[in-house]
DNA sequence: CGGTATTTTGATTTAGCTCAACAGACGTGG
DNA sequence: CCACGTCTGTTGAGCTAAATCAAAATACCG
């Protein structure tokens, strides 16, 4: 019925790009938490980053390996999962350019307590966990920033909680979509298209819900108007519906 | 066949003791996040703190109330639970004096994401968000102790949603009385005693299950000879059981 | 065009919820 | 100190949402 064709999202590649390591360091200043900085400090700051190109698929460190740096993502999507025993991963967060991830203390016992993928080809830079609590150290308003931005995902982390305990998987889900529409969504002729590569299982591992469920509810969810969906990719067609399905 | 007695739990009642202002504020050396702060920085620090004394089950703060104060439990304990519509509460958090919890941002239009209550009397310190704030920003190692602090709870939330959604009932169950046992454990007679009131109701709502089947699982635990458990209190007889129960 | 990864759909099973009734523990007031 | 009322915990029976197992169908990739 539906004309046959590829994914309706961005091309995730970025081949040739590689953006030169002069526009990865500028890309610095977009970051939330050093927006307060002086260029000047800003100039001392990118000195102490060093960048990376990553293809989609790439595994950027694994949960439980030795903690060493500090990443922050310039341009691409990274997914957070955690393992377990058999195989049944938990998908506990997408991240956007801009934010930052891997570990925050620097201890050097420390390690990883989760692993990060690249969910399309990304740009990454890197810090030293010792270099970047200095840089914390001497700008207390950086600090207060990313304390900030982990006491948002704190938060965050909490209404996920509830949301699993107290909520049926078709709620769970609904609630999964919009939260990801106001992340990364983006306006198309489908609707709000979700700018992100999304399997039946990665959004089942966010859910804490089998892909064979996901799926299912994702099909209903399409019959019903709410969204528009295909291979690897949702768009969010009936926003005011959606809600509805996601009220408790 | 056991002789009827009263719970074990140390009395949770201090009728009286009612901690002088002097005492009370005393214990904010004590705080993991202040102890790096010089005697005469901590006693600027501590005039703007005020002292307040609840009974058992008193709200503190209720979720969606205008966020205004952050708090720093010094006798007690407190739990942090979260509501939903239908009274399905979900308790995310049992706090330890020396613990902060509250609000941390200082925009003013902040709500508190859950609810406060205590779980046995209890003093507890408050001061404004946003002098709390300065404080931070005049003090980096205070406010660097606070983000570990942050992102350690952020950890456990993650690895708390992973169990959620990956192991069964009775796991959860265990993996929470051995998280309490390190948080709250004391040695007795029957084992490491929680010195901590809970109910089947409060593991329930730990664990996302019901108190039927939250009771249904201690009592097999207690015929296996894994604890010893009453009205509103737990002890682990037998730890090395406990760790095998919670494996996966 | 063939091969692989992803998605869909159906059939069966089951862990845990819900409802319901009871029993034991606490504490309170007489 | 005892009797009573109220919380808290226990236990049983049936039900249901979602997991699991099993194929088939479809989309994408080179």
């Amino acid at each position: 019925m539906s004309k046959r064709r590829s994914t309706p999202l961005k091309n995730p590649e970025i081949k040739g790009h590689h953006c030169t390591t002069d526009v990865r360091l500028g890309k610095l200043s977009m970051v939330p938490f050093f927006r307060a900085l002086s260029r000047q400090e800003l100039q001392k700051v990118e000195e102490k980053f060093s960048a990376n190109h990553f293809s989609r698929g790439d595994v950027i460190y694994l949960q439980n390996e030795r903690a060493t740096l500090l990443r922050v993502l310039v341009h691409g999507k990274v997914k957070l999962i955690r393992h377990t025993l058999e195989g049944k991963d938990v998908l506990l967060d997408m991240l956007n350019p801009g934010e930052f991830f891997g570990s925050l203390r620097a201890l050097g016992d420390e390690v990883y307590t989760d692993t990060a993928i690249t969910q399309t080809d990304a740009c990454i830079l890197s810090i030293g966990l010792g270099e970047f609590r200095s840089i914390l150290e001497e700008n207390p308003v950086v600090a207060l920033a990313v304390l900030d931005i982990t006491a948002d995902r704190l938060h965050s982390s909490r209404e996920h909680i509830r949301r699993l305990t107290t909520l049926s998987v078709e709620k769970r889900i609904a609630n999964i979509l919009i939260t990801l529409c106001t992340k990364f969504g983006e306006d198309s002729k489908y609707g709000m298209l979700l700018q992100l590569p999304l399997s039946r299982k990665d959004l089942a591992d966010m859910a804490g819900t089998s892909a064979e469920t996901a799926s299912r509810i994702m099909s209903q969810f399409q019959q019903d108007g709410i969204i528009k969906t295909g291979r690897r990719w949702v768009a969010v067609s009936n926003p005011a519906l959606l809600k509805k399905m996601a009220e408790e």
